[in-house]
DNA sequence: GTTTAGTTGACTAAAACGTTCGGGTATAGG
DNA sequence: CCTATACCCGAACGTTTTAGTCAACTAAAC
């Protein structure tokens, strides 16, 4: 699992899919300008996602990406190794024939941590940010009205709960 | 908090200078040749984990790295963002400004869900690992010769142990 | 049949990754 | 002293990944 711009991105048109899509497809031209990421690069984006079946997609116009299960049913794990394909930390490639003394520690020992960190973010669904950013949004409008960006910083809501 | 192969080439150099510091300084050289990861790249890791104080420097011959801290206290996320400089996932660079209807999003999804894995890392230390790695190679030695010594020690391991 | 919008592939500049090289400086041992 | 060891530093390199662009195509709505 590796965690990079590509994956947040991808989470982060996930989101404003989810929270677009109620009446219809949203075009990737929407998502583009809401979002401020490249057309084309969402493009390549929602093909993997669509390949790995978290969207379906309609052509044509009033066309566009529907989120293919509920939002609650999709994790950012998910969505992370659809866009990120994972990368390989031990040089044995997954087998043992690395070392002499011991085998090489690398490989138990990430695929541990990854299966922590994976299950962790497989506990937060699209539904759980969603449900933040409108809560946000929420907080924004009864508190905006010239207000400067000063230096408040913003309140850190839990993401999820327990695992 | 980005999550790449140079973050656990940094955990698995510290695992093996926790692991081997008992009699004295641990050399790179011995790091590289157990590890198998270049030196010179070990020697940049280590100039900024040295910068990040997880560990002390001895020139010279019988010199060597030790940690600078008890294996309980450095967790892996201190060691990641030590070599693995933090990107920013958002285009606005963390200033609110950019976007009309609303702020985008990427900035408060990204630092929630960056703290929850950041504090997630910052719960294993380097402790935790090593036990996982020796316990490992307890059962290696069970498995290859003859009978271990003792009682198999606690699995109060906070990482999981299978793929 | 034109327009919309997904689909695909090739291509590019920039960044990051991992490595190699070539030089330094501090120190222990002879 | 000298020399070997081993940390220190920075530059350069080739590769991969990012992020984006461009062009051509297909399906569907009007």
């Amino acid at each position: 699992m590796r965690l990079t711009t590509k994956g947040r991105f991808a989470v982060t048109a996930m989101i404003d899919v989810a929270m677009h899509g109620g009446g219809g497809p949203v075009t990737l031209a929407a998502v583009s300008a809401r979002q401020r990421i490249s057309l084309s690069y969402l493009e390549q984006l929602f093909g993997k996602l669509r390949r790995s079946g978290l969207v379906d997609s309609v052509r044509g116009p009033g066309g566009g990406y529907n989120l293919a299960k509920a939002p609650d049913q999709v994790s950012v794990a998910e969505i992370i190794t659809a866009v990120d394909e994972p990368i390989d930390a031990t040089q044995c490639g997954g087998r043992e024939n690395c070392h002499d003394d011991r085998r090489c520690m690398t490989h138990d020992l990430w695929a541990g941590l990854n299966d922590h960190i994976f299950s962790f973010l497989s506990g937060v669904t699209l539904a759980h940010l969603v449900q933040q950013q409108q809560q946000k949004a929420d907080v924004a409008v009864m508190k905006d009205h010239r207000q400067p960006p000063g230096g408040s910083t913003a309140p850190k809501v839990p993401v999820s709960e327990t695992v």
